[in-house]
DNA sequence: TCATTAAATTGTT
DNA sequence: AACAATTTAATGA
């Protein structure tokens, strides 16, 4: 009892387990810090962790052999990612880079595992995540072709708001242009209009630091 | 609680 | 990239 609960803190798959693999999941877990524009790991790198985000944003990227930075992902406060590089044994492919000070939560392969070979609701919850991740990373190559820079900053920013990977949040987020131009892989102006456009559409709302979204369904298709 | 200032964020060029 | 405008946060009376 005592575990799960320190354990719910951090990840909000911790209904799933039973109190003594939450126990064991917890003592798993080791915490680290990173400030805003540090690599947390760069591809190739091994790093046998699957990690959570417990506060902050990070950005998914590889750079594509002409050079250009391509993002594969972001993911916000209350995301885990990595468990098919944990799964598979293998490095990175991607880099991961802090674009805020973010606290990380890293789960150590072995607990990981454990987990995944004895614990039913835990596999239960990766199979539902791996299903969402690999739709997500099906509309990511379909959106790779997309030069409408204001397409990529709409599917960027619906990605934050999954609710299966990220089931903390609501309709608001807390994320300046900034960041989501980072994300999106624009500059800031860019993402300035878009967000503009954006809300003209109606699709959400554009406040200081933050924004809140109206129409999902239609943000995450924007283009399409 | 209110006024002042500093810092962060946004909008524009 | 640089600038101005706007909003939030922090400080102190």
């Amino acid at each position: 009892m005592e575990g799960k609960e320190e354990l719910r803190r951090i990840a909000f798959w911790a209904d799933a387990l039973t109190d003594a693999e939450a126990a064991r999941a917890m003592k798993g877990i080791a915490e680290r810090q990173f400030a805003a524009g540090a690599y947390i790991c760069h591809r190739g790198d091994r790093l046998d962790y699957w990690t959570g985000v417990v506060s902050g944003l990070i950005k998914i990227s590889a750079i594509s052999e002409s050079g250009k930075a391509m993002t594969f992902a972001g993911t916000g406060a209350g995301g885990w990612f990595g468990e098919g590089t944990v799964l598979k044994n293998e490095t990175r492919q991607y880099d991961l880079v802090a674009l805020r000070d973010t606290h990380l939560a890293m789960m150590n392969r072995a607990t990981f595992m454990w987990l995944f070979e004895n614990s039913v609701g835990f596999t239960r919850f990766l199979v539902h995540q791996l299903n969402e991740r690999m739709g997500q990373f099906i509309a990511t190559i379909e959106g790779d072709r997309i030069h409408d820079p204001l397409a990529r900053v709409a599917r960027n920013l619906a990605w934050l708001f999954n609710p299966v990977l990220y089931p903390n949040t609501g309709k608001h987020i807390e994320i300046t242009q900034e960041e989501l131009a980072l994300l999106a892989g624009v500059s800031r102006q860019v993402a300035n209009k878009s967000l503009l456009t954006l809300e003209e559409a109606g699709l959400l709302v554009t406040e200081h630091g933050g924004i809140t979204v109206i129409d999902l369904q239609r943000l995450a298709r924007y283009g399409a």
